[in-house]
DNA sequence: ACCATGGTTCGATAATAGTTGAACTGTTTG
DNA sequence: CAAACAGTTCAACTATTATCGAACCATGGT
């Protein structure tokens, strides 16, 4: 039972390949998930979401991902819990993730 | 020997996955790299570039995609031959090209 | 109940991307 | 060499995205 889902996410069959691909072809947003990859975190705590940006663009990138389906974005507390959708995105496009993910470069420059 | 290469292609090692994703992001250019997975095709026979569709139009899907590297565009007599980069994306973002290619809906609707 | 925290939403503006016609380039064919 | 063909480039316009401040909303702590 997932606590209080108020924000929008569509359904494994409804993630739609052009829109994961286009939520990873922006820097943030890819280094973003690549955090993600070692487990779920706090929007708060995530370092690839630039604690200089306003909130409201930190929110924008999260929903851009949530929306295409990349994650989840659930109340814990106070806090958005954000967790990679990776078994739904590997069922849905098999081996896309890894590959992604083993690209390192996007947290590196 | 490559035919004369007047537009320019990036090297292999240039080639950043960002790029990419966002070239394959659009449903035009991924249908048409679907396409070129078969092999070489002339950007005149290509049916993913929707033929209605003024020639500049289609010369700047075929752009966006050369230019992040995804595929090469030579002349070939009076025409563009396009040639997707497997092994280039392959060496760079191992799996990647695969699991876009396997899926089909990019075709079917 | 109040306040601080962490985020969302809205609306405006800036930046980026796509579309298209017209003019131009290179190549084949007559 | 001229006309036709295939495509590129340019410039103007449209459309989509991103950024950001301000107002708002829910939760937790006191």
């Amino acid at each position: 039972m997932v606590a209080n889902e108020k924000l929008p996410h569509p359904e494994r069959e409804d993630i739609e390949l052009t829109a994961v691909l286009f939520a990873l072809s922006d820097e943030a947003r890819l280094a973003l998930v690549q955090q993600l990859k070692e487990g779920p975190m706090d929007m708060a705590n995530c370092s690839a979401l630039d604690p200089n940006a306003p909130k409201s663009t930190r929110s924008h990138q999260v929903k851009v991902l949530r929306e295409a389906g990349v994650i989840i974005s659930e109340l814990h507390g106070r806090n958005r819990r954000l967790t990679l959708r990776r078994d739904d995105i590997d069922a849905r496009f098999p081996g896309l993730l890894e590959s992604v993910l083993q690209e390192e470069s996007a947290l590196q420059e």
